[in-house]
DNA sequence: GCAATACATGTGCGTCCGCACGCATCTTAC
DNA sequence: GTAAGATGCGTGCGGACGCACATGTATTGC
């Protein structure tokens, strides 16, 4: 075997950090299918439009810019842009012109998107906890949580 | 407030779920983008081919039929028909009738797979430690594995 | 003031993915 | 033995998604 080189990790150690990525993507695949077909059944939304919805919700003014918005949900700003015209089809966001910057488009909720959200939040909350945190100790979430928030804290540091 | 039903997660309970639960999703997409770019830019290997060579490789006799192959790279049957017939195309696959069931076919890594696969590895392996594990602690990494593993088990049970 | 640049957004297009369906084969009940 | 059902697989199709590019607007350097 080859002798131990500067901070690099031990084969131990390695396969500590794979079990554990390979635990993460196989529970992402199952529960997000799961999920999302529950709360699509039982609310009729779909789990993008229920992110849009609760982010423009929280946002001040209840409406955000396009970009912003896109981060916020994990999405491209490509495909917010399409979800939010599917939306405001659905009558559940308006696109308003932002009169301090002509090139930009605020999404803001309306009450018909309002009420959808109080409507499937109640589902989703149930539907986390029975698909994910009803099988983890209170411990391991606190864990998780903030585990994984340092993960995301390093790559918005390096950007 | 209202009084506390029989086996109600409390208030505080349900926002750590949901706090965990975020945290899932938004480093599941940061994390899978980059470290799919990483290892496809210094390989040319798709993850989804490194997880089918990964699989076939470890697999009894390198082969397995497409069910139980679809089920280990977590992909549907018919999304893995199609990665398979591409796989064959690059030579890093090969398909095999099973003498004992007319229906089905086996997806057989090849030498060429195999020395992709090989190629990769290391590139995979120091993917995940760079995008992932490098920004957790041993201890973490452990709770992570194993309460995420409590999950899967959990949804396999429940089937 | 104006050209050069940066920025916010929308659109054409290709990729990845899974469902619904169909075909061939195997298994079971009789 | 055979009809009915179960099983393994492939394909047509449409949805979700993001990249490259185009458009219109703001900002900056001079």
């Amino acid at each position: 075997m080859k002798p131990a080189e500067k901070s690099l990790p031990q084969a131990k150690t390695v396969d500590l950090g794979v079990a554990a990525w390979s635990a993460f993507l196989r529970t992402h695949a199952t529960v997000v299918r799961r999920l999302e077909r529950a709360v699509e059944a039982q609310t009729g939304l779909p789990l993008s439009w229920y992110d849009v919805l609760l982010e423009l919700n929280a946002a001040d003014e209840r409406r955000l810019r396009m970009q912003p918005l896109a981060e916020r949900v994990v999405l491209s700003r490509t495909r917010v842009s399409r979800l939010v015209d599917e939306m405001v089809g659905a009558g559940m966001v308006d696109k308003l012109p932002d009169p301090a910057d002509r090139r930009a488009t605020f999404a803001a909720i309306t009450d018909r998107g309002r009420k959808a959200l109080r409507t499937a939040a109640p589902v989703y909350l149930a539907g986390i906890e029975e698909h994910f945190s009803s099988h983890l100790r209170r411990k391991q979430l606190e864990t998780i949580r903030d585990g994984l928030e340092q993960v995301l804290a390093a790559h918005h540091a390096a950007e």
